[in-house]
RNA sequence: GCCCCGUUGGUCUAGCGGUUAUGACGCCGCCCUCUCAAGGCGGAGAUCGCCGGUUCGAAUCCGGUACGGGGUACCA
């Protein structure tokens, strides 16, 4: 049973995705459940706005949950910020067991310990010194206005663990001192939320970020607290933690940080596939098969594959180059019918075509598409190369520095004994790839004497608009002949 | 300050005591070619952070050290 379970704030970012893709392919290589759970307790940062967004993405991303928010489950509600009575409950046990207590000191007086604790070498935690107040002490506190925070009792013993990524890690005693788990106002915190949910959720695996490392001990202490008052499955997790996704330079990729914006990349034109494929790349790896390493592979493969062990400890570094050559392997790897399908919002986004498309519209698609298939690595740039099938003549544009590259005199010339040659097919002759391509090669290459690419790079950029377009023949005949000629003219 | 993690070409990565150190992206050249891609072929680029040790032999094991990152919160 793994999980996952982001806070609500900001956009979804790609080092998230890489977190949900291990521990969902984790999940499905071993045949357990996922959950998906919002960890929304701090109503200050989280959103519902975000909250919309991560759902969105996560079945972007095809990555499914067997219970968890949407779709409920027997551990339900998988919101936190619906469960704030388990958590209330929960520390109050705490309490009444001796795990927790009550700590009153100010921001103040802690800043003061902490800094001098500092100075002295000693590690700059909390110092325990409310650990055991007497009831009169604690009431002498209140009366002065105090309100406590909760404190959990950390254990004094060193905290081993064996990291499913990085294996056995030990932290001393002296350096994991007892923590807040309920704030002042009666908010609880993450270090409760989340070990009280993980088990009493039953997670047995637990897959997350390399930043809260170091946070694990005070997990583990409490999943053991948790089986002296009986909560949850009384075991504690196998913990992983996963290497960060940096950007330029070596920090981390941040919410804020737009190479980050996971639904950047949807807009973008990346493949949910394509982008999963090179999430997966950055720390794990298929394994070779004779020798044979491949990098391009299917979300089955990978789950079929997934083992934690080959999880690299080591940060990687988000390569949007790499990251677009893959999609282009998954763009090919998908049929042209798939790629229409998925073309098609892109197309209505632009104002190309109807939303749905009209069948003469879905049938320019059909044909289309498959002369840019193998063109682009991205969604967007079929857009781009095939605009000019489905705008109006009246929009048409060309663009300019192609125009002046290739529309010169000399140019100009081309257009000229081009459209004398095509104006001579489509009446006795159909209007198709062929004839055209035979016209023009007659006019152009055998009679004027022009080498290929001077010959047709003019028409292209007459006709298509751009010096870069999916084949010329083929463009010319799904343009249409009237069109074709009415654009040629229109450059003259 | 204290604690933890990490370190193989520009980037990602294979490697688990013996390889000319793997592959990919990117880059360069050639081929194909109506542009752009795709595809094919070839090339440059790392001695595996550094020092020391173990060993006949180390990128692989051990110890230091440097550098990078994270934590040290009433954020997660």
């Amino acid at each position: 049973m793994a999980r996952f379970c982001p806070s609500p704030t900001g956009n979804p970012h790609v080092g998230m995705a890489r977190t949900a893709l291990f521990s969902w392919a984790y999940a499905r290589h071993r045949g357990g459940r996922f959950v998906f759970r919002i960890e929304d307790t701090d109503a200050s940062r989280d959103s519902e706005e975000s909250y919309d967004l991560l759902v969105d993405v996560m079945r972007w991303l095809g990555l499914d949950w067997d219970e968890g928010v949407e779709v409920g489950g027997p551990n339900g509600p998988y919101r936190q910020s619906q469960r704030m009575d388990v958590y209330a409950d929960v520390a109050q046990r705490l309490l009444d067991a001796g795990l927790a207590y009550k700590a009153y000191d100010t921001a103040e007086e802690l800043e003061q310990r902490r800094d001098a604790a500092r100075a002295a070498g000693r590690p700059s935690g909390y110092d325990g010194l409310h650990r055991d107040l007497t009831p009169e002490q604690q009431a002498a506190y209140e009366a002065e206005g105090r309100q406590p925070v909760i404190r959990f009792k950390m254990p004094a013993k060193d905290w081993t663990f064996d990291d499913l990524v990085r294996g056995p890690i030990t932290f001393g005693a002296d350096n994991v001192q007892d923590f807040v788990i309920v704030r002042a106002n009666g908010q609880p915190l993450y270090t409760l939320t989340n070990p009280t949910d993980d088990a009493l959720m039953g997670i047995t695996h637990v897959l997350r970020g390399e930043d809260i490392l170091s946070s694990t001990p005070r997990q583990i202490a409490m999943y053991e607290a948790f089986a002296q008052i009986g909560l949850g499955h009384g075991m504690v997790p196998r913990f992983g933690h996963l290497p960060y996704v940096t950007g330029a330079g070596n920090k981390k990729l941040s919410k804020r940080d737009p190479e980050s914006n996971l639904l950047g990349y949807r807009d973008q034109g990346f493949l949910a596939e394509g982008l999963l494929n090179y999430l997966a790349l950055l720390g794990w790896s298929l394994p070779a098969v004779d020798g044979v390493e491949k990098d391009v592979f299917t979300l089955a493969e990978m789950v079929e594959a997934f083992e934690i062990s080959r999880v690299n400890p080591n940060p990687a570094r988000f390569d949007l180059k790499k990251c677009e050559a893959i999609n282009g392997d998954h763009v090919r790897l998908l049929s042209d019918e798939e790629l229409r399908a998925r073309l098609v919002p892109f197309f209505v986004e632009e104002g190309l075509v109807q939303d749905p498309p009209t069948e003469s519209e879905a049938a320019m698609l059909a044909a289309a598409v498959p002369l840019v298939h193998e063109r682009m690595a991205l969604l967007t740039e079929a857009v781009a190369m095939l605009r000019f099938l489905f705008v109006d003549d009246a929009v048409f544009t060309i663009d300019e520095a192609d125009a002046a590259k290739q529309l010169d005199e000399k140019g100009l010339d081309v257009v000229r004994a081009a459209l004398a040659a095509l104006e001579s097919i489509g009446s006795t002759v159909e209007w198709s790839t062929p004839t055209i391509e035979g016209a023009l090669r007659a006019a152009l290459i055998d009679d004027l004497g022009l080498k290929p690419r001077v010959a047709f790079g003019p028409v292209r950029v007459a006709a298509t608009g751009s010096r870069i377009s999916p084949p010329l023949f083929e463009s010319l005949e799904l343009l249409g002949r009237t069109r074709t000629l009415e654009r040629l003219r229109a450059v003259l």
